[in-house]
RNA sequence: GGGGGCGUAGUUCAGCUGGUUAGAAUGCUUGCCUGUCACGCAGGAGGUCGAGGGUUCGAGUCCCUUCGUCCCCGCCA
């Protein structure tokens, strides 16, 4: 046969079945391991699909079994020879071809390979599926291309490439089309910082990467287009932290002519093909929060429902208290909160409670102190519990519904944001230290109402972004109060405490859009040079029109239970958003420069005191 | 931008209050081995202890500077 033939005929190492018992058979791929017997030699044949054993035997090709000898871990090769099934002892039940193996019959190596960096075999995960692959990330990344060779990464990317077709399926039979938008477009002064690109062809002028395609889309909308998609690149120049990339991918939709529960219904199903890509079920529909319940309730606004601990407000219950902190912080405007550990009294020692919760877990969070009791034969029992009257013990225990074997904590502080803040971090905390989340539950939910804007350094900002439509209170609220009271028609996706998503429905109103500009401090002159385009094109019939997007980077890591979404993308950065692979960023030439009428400050040496 | 951790063999790590020639596992390599599958057995090679400076009779270890990286907070409409 020639080798065009073989290629043909090529099949795939993990798909051989008792089917091919007795035939001949051709497969290429990468040595994965080899055990020598000084006579008989055993490898493991490696492509994309997994593993297959091959035999050499001396006594029926010499020859071959010496050509093979000289075989090395990762060396590229083809070979053809006979499926035989294995008898006895000699079956391997931990592999899924392991009731057969090739006896090869004939070998030809396409490309040796140096020893690489680190050890690319899975072979071991075979008896332990829990051991990680402990390599440091950076050399993982600088040989990305071998890191990626290893069935575990294979399996994260076909994964992923599936998520990706079935939410192209699935919006494609809703009638959603996919437009591409620009990738060098304009900064835009709200939000996140611009990855800049200079313009030659225009001298001292940029050209911005999008953070988002959002104007794009409602341009779309206005455009009638009704229904668009797009799995889109975006950038944010930010501060990075372990679960960010400077580019990441989104699942970017829009639609016309819908509300709120047109989104939840498009979304749920959505989510629940994404997961089941991967064999994982969840429940439909999902639980709506608000954000203002999120806050008092979990304290922060993307709440890890997979456990339940909610945080109670104990403040109006210990208004009279006698110990002195609680009194004096409720004095002073402050509240106490708590959450109720069930059942931990006896795995929490009042030495762990003080000395490492309270003195310096809570610390860590910003919280000044903690205070705890335990339930204990019907009461409460604690270092503190003599200053709490009966009837405040009482309603703490209603309170908590605590039972014996509870462990009751308490965050007080005079800021009431604070509380939330320190308990939510605490519940949580708590809860991944002493085993209440179940890492194989999904529970998503959509938390709602946000406010329209929040203060930042004293002055009113989008807490979603400008192009959210407000609710009713928007048209007469004219002090900064009554914009803060002012709530959004914004919605987010949040799955296990990890915000995944989130969108809005928008303003289609050129009036309402302008006057949040100004609310925002933006001058006329402003609004016109950075939103001119967009604010002209809602004066020309628009639809209204509402979407979301989908962070796909973190939804593709949790369902495939990875640590990080850097095992999710092919070629990431680095923490510090360097390419080891690449050695991207790096410097370019002057002529580079002078073309672009560009200088480089060069890092100044500063004497001054 | 603020705080913290780490940097020792190709890889993952140990190395105590500073004290001979810096260790282990694994990988690599050589030899032996016919049913292994994380094969086994015996041997070997492999280190500017991230870099620079300082303290000391003596520094992987202590101090300073610097580089790299990871984590927490700020930031991420």
């Amino acid at each position: 046969m020639t080798e065009n033939q073989l290629w043909k005929n090529r099949r795939y190492c993990a798909e051989l079945t008792e089917k091919d018992y007795n035939q001949t058979v051709h497969c290429c791929g990468w040595i994965d391991t080899i055990r020598d017997h000084g006579q008989l030699l055993f490898m493991h044949l490696r492509d994309k699909s997994g593993v297959v054993q091959l035999v050499f035997d001396p006594e029926k090709d010499k020859d071959l079994h010496a050509q093979a000898e000289q075989l090395r871990n990762e060396y590229c090769v083809s070979i053809s020879g006979t499926i035989v099934e294995r008898v006895g002892e000699a079956k391997n039940d931990a592999l899924p071809t392991g009731h057969l193996e090739i006896h090869v019959q004939s070998l030809s190596v396409y490309s040796s390979s140096k020893t690489p960096p680190f050890v690319l075999t899975e072979k071991s995960q075979v008896d332990d599926d829990s051991s990680e692959f402990k390599v440091d990330e950076d050399l993982r990344l600088k040989y990305r291309y071998l890191d990626l060779r290893r069935t575990s990464m294979q399996e994260k990317m076909i994964a992923r490439y599936k998520i990706m077709k079935v939410i192209r399926d699935y919006l494609d039979e809703q009638g959603f089309i996919d437009v591409e938008t620009p990738v060098l477009t304009k900064s835009t002064p709200e939000g996140a910082r611009d990855y800049l690109v200079p313009s030659r062809h225009h001298d001292n002028t940029f050209y911005a990467l999008p953070q988002s395609p959002q104007m794009f889309k409602q341009l779309l909308m206005v455009s009638g287009f009704d229904k668009y998609y797009q799995i889109v690149k975006c950038f944010r120049d930010e501060d990075l932290r372990p679960n960010r990339q400077p580019e990441f991918t989104q699942l970017d939709l829009e639609a016309s002519f819908i509300d709120e529960a047109y989104i939840y219904n498009l979304l749920e199903p959505l989510v629940k093909k994404v997961f089941a890509v991967v064999g994982k079920e969840i429940s439909a529909p999902f639980p709506h929060i608000t954000y203002h319940d999120a806050m008092e309730l979990y304290g922060n606004d993307h709440p890890d429902l997979r456990f339940d601990m909610k945080m109670v407000d104990v403040s109006e219950k210990l208004r009279n208290v006698n110990y002195k902190i609680f009194n004096s912080i409720l004095a002073s405007g402050g509240s106490i909160k708590g959450i109720n550990v069930k059942g931990k009294a006896s795995e929490m020692s009042k030495n762990m409670l003080q000395e490492e919760l309270a003195k310096k877990v809570v610390p860590s969070f910003g919280g000044k102190g903690m205070s705890w009791m335990k339930m204990e034969n019907g009461a409460l029992n604690s270092n503190v519990v003599q200053f709490f009257s009966e009837d405040e013990q009482k309603a703490l225990i209603e309170s908590f519904n605590a039972e014996d074997g509870d462990v009751l904590l308490f965050i007080a502080d005079s800021n009431k944001a604070v509380v939330n803040d320190v308990c939510g971090r605490l519940r949580l905390y708590v809860a991944e230290k002493w085993g209440f989340i179940d890492k194989n539950k999904i529970a998503p939910c959509w938390v709602t109402d946000f406010p329209m804007f929040e203060l930042k350094d004293g002055r009113l900002s989008s807490m979603h972004h400008p192009f959210t439509q407000p609710d009713h209170a928007f048209s007469s609220a004219s002090s900064t109060d009554d914009y803060l009271a002012v709530n959004s028609r914004a919605y987010d996706l949040v799955i296990n405490g990890e915000e995944v998503g989130g969108g809005s429905i928008r303003i289609h109103d050129s009036e309402i859009q302008t006057k949040i500009f100004s609310v925002l401090g933006l001058s006329k002159t402003d609004i016109q040079e950075k939103f001119g385009f967009f604010v002209n094109a809602l004066q020309f019939g628009t639809p209204p029109h509402g979407g979301l997007a989908l962070g796909m980077d973190r939804l593709v890591a949790m369902a495939t239970d990875s640590d990080s979404i850097r095992e999710v993308i092919a070629f990431p950065k680095n923490r510090v958003a360097f390419c080891p692979l690449t050695q991207a960023p790096s410097h370019v030439s002057d002529e580079q420069l002078t073309e672009l009428k560009l200088a480089c400050i060069k890092e100044e040496v500063s004497i001054t005191d």
